[in-house]
DNA sequence: TGTTCTATGCAATGGAAGTGCATTTTGGAA
DNA sequence: TTCCAAAATGCACTTCCATTGCATAGAACA
């Protein structure tokens, strides 16, 4: 696991040190977008600045993705494997709950194409549905 | 004029004192979103949390909707006539030019059907694309 | 006029992003 | 192996904006 993760690392031109491990790893087991500070508290001993500049890193880097899910927190996803973040293909849906909170990336759920008008250039283009999550509707049901 | 912002703030439930009618005209003059601190540095004489409250006012009422463009910086745009911000029919796309830093209501893009994994029940739509806007674009042009 | 609800203003809080600088760690050259 | 330069980390601070509590002023209404 910690092998492949160095490798993966490396061959993204990112030093596989001990902290930058432990963050692959959380956003690994997470399935959801994690923000700073819950990674932040997830490590107990870890300092929030070197959090944040290893995490930007792995953003530039092309390893995680940014999302903004409109609750103006920033939150982070492990990108797709062969993912270049790249508008019209590897854009994708990203879905935020108004219940549990989570926000989640529909990576199936790819950006469609968007018109615009003459003179307008994309460069990113952001779609965040808001709304009830699969867990929280099937919760409901259990409920009543 | 003053005449008939008050009517419609009236209409919509929302008393027309004067700063909230300088705050619509503010509003309707300027042709991109705002953000509170546009406003704030609109008015001289004018305190941060009235300026807030009004806003969050309108909002309520249906008069203004929020726009999450990216920037963390929560922006305002007036609704159109007739809107009630009801997804499928009333949301727009927005753009915010990454050269001006300027955020618009595209108002004759709404917000195409978006498929969810079942379970998912979508509640609000927010799709922003980021580039260059025409007249930055236009700009460039004229620089070469 | 007096009462009550609403709007406003001021002060303060809180959360998160981001930066400067000193120190430690690391990888590679010698 | 030893040493050095570059990179990473940690701590202290700053900045920016959203948001709230509370006291006061203002408007509507009986
Ligand atoms: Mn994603
Ligand atoms: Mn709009
Ligand atoms: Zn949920
Ligand atoms: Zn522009």
């Amino acid at each position: 696991m910690t092998q492949k993760i160095e490798k993966l690392l490396k061959d993204q031109g990112v030093r596989p040190t001990a902290m930058r491990i432990l963050i692959y790893k959380y956003l690994l087991e997470k399935n959801v977008a994690v923000a700073l500070t819950d990674i932040e508290n997830a490590f107990a001993k870890s300092d929030r600045t070197t959090l944040y500049r290893s995490v930007k890193t792995f953003e530039e880097k092309g390893i995680v993705h940014q999302i903004e899910d409109g609750t103006g927190i920033k939150k982070y996803a492990l990108c797709e494997d062969g993912c270049n973040c790249e508008i019209d293909t590897d854009l994708h849906l990203h879905f935020h709950c108004s219940t549990c909170n989570e926000t989640v990336c529909l990576t199936e759920h790819k950006i469609p194409h968007i018109n615009l008008p003459t003179g307008y250039t994309a460069e990113n283009v952001n779609l965040v549905v808001k709304g009830i999550c699969d867990k929280c509707s099937s919760q409901q049901k259990t409920i009543r």
